[in-house]
DNA sequence: GCGAATGTTTCCCG
DNA sequence: CCGGGAAACATTCG
């Protein structure tokens, strides 16, 4: 379900809990929940697909994977794939077939959080370092390389990719440095997109190759096939995606 | 009913 | 020790 913006927007449905003391703790997650109880969530934080519930003496971390979801409120109708749930007076937050692990906060002073597409902190230039250092790499692996775009899904990865005209399996050593601009620009502007679309749910309304089936420029139909290291699925156009 | 899918970690093999 | 590959987790949609 989730990439980096959807995951900004869970965040948002969150961010009410913030400053609030946990009263009570559900879910099979694999750690001890008891110290949970009477603390006071004193931050959200997202990096990528990420998400951070700060506490004073340690951090939960939660990643949704391919099927997670969640629900803010509403009292559980069924305990089936719930993870972490966490009461307040005020209402609860419940994570369900997600991945739940407690971290120190030392943990997140490691974050690169510079590397996360979504965030202020975006840092363009190192970016451009890192994918300088990687040329033999595939366009289509490094915009899904959590350490360099974190956040970035495949949807993001294909989209992005159409926009500016890049073929997913090129070397990123072969891009002209106009290009690795335009890669390193778009996967954070298309990220925005995304975040605008999703919250007024028209996202699929606005996807060009996504899924599609032909290509919106020339009508030719799009090659689907999986790519780079990852083998995840890419949509394009041969025609009007070039091969660098 | 099957297969694929907005993801990541772990284990096994050569 | 490495890289690649498959498996594992688990749900929803076409």
């Amino acid at each position: 379900m989730p990439e980096g913006p959807t995951i900004l927007l869970m965040k948002e449905d969150l961010q009410k809990f913030a400053g609030k003391k946990v009263i009570d703790v559900f879910g099979d997650a694999n750690f001890e929940k008891e110290p949970l109880k009477g603390e006071i969530l004193r931050e959200i934080k997202t990096f990528g697909k990420q998400t951070y519930l700060v506490f004073d003496e340690f951090a939960v971390r939660i990643h949704l994977l391919m099927f997670g979801s969640y629900i803010v409120d509403e009292h559980l109708q069924s305990e089936k794939n719930l993870r972490l749930g966490l009461q307040f007076k005020t209402g609860g937050m419940y994570f369900y077939t997600c991945n739940v692990k407690l971290v120190d906060l030392e943990f997140l002073s490691k974050i690169d959080w510079e590397a996360d597409v979504m965030s202020d902190d975006w840092n363009t230039k190192t970016a451009e370092e890192k994918l300088e250092s990687n040329p033999k790499m595939m366009v289509c692996d490094a915009l899904m390389d959590q350490d360099i775009f974190s956040g970035v899904g495949n949807i993001i990865k294909n989209e992005a990719l159409f926009r500016i005209g890049v073929q997913p399996e090129s070397l990123v050593g072969n891009l002209p440095p106009k290009k690795v601009k335009e890669l390193i620009a778009e996967a954070r502007n298309y990220s925005f997109d995304f975040l605008k679309w999703k919250s007024q749910s028209v996202l699929k309304k606005h996807w060009q190759v996504y899924s599609k089936n032909a290509c919106p420029i020339c009508g030719q139909k799009l090659i689907q096939k999986n790519t780079g290291l990852g083998k995840r699925s890419s949509f394009y156009c041969e025609k009007d995606q070039k091969l660098y």
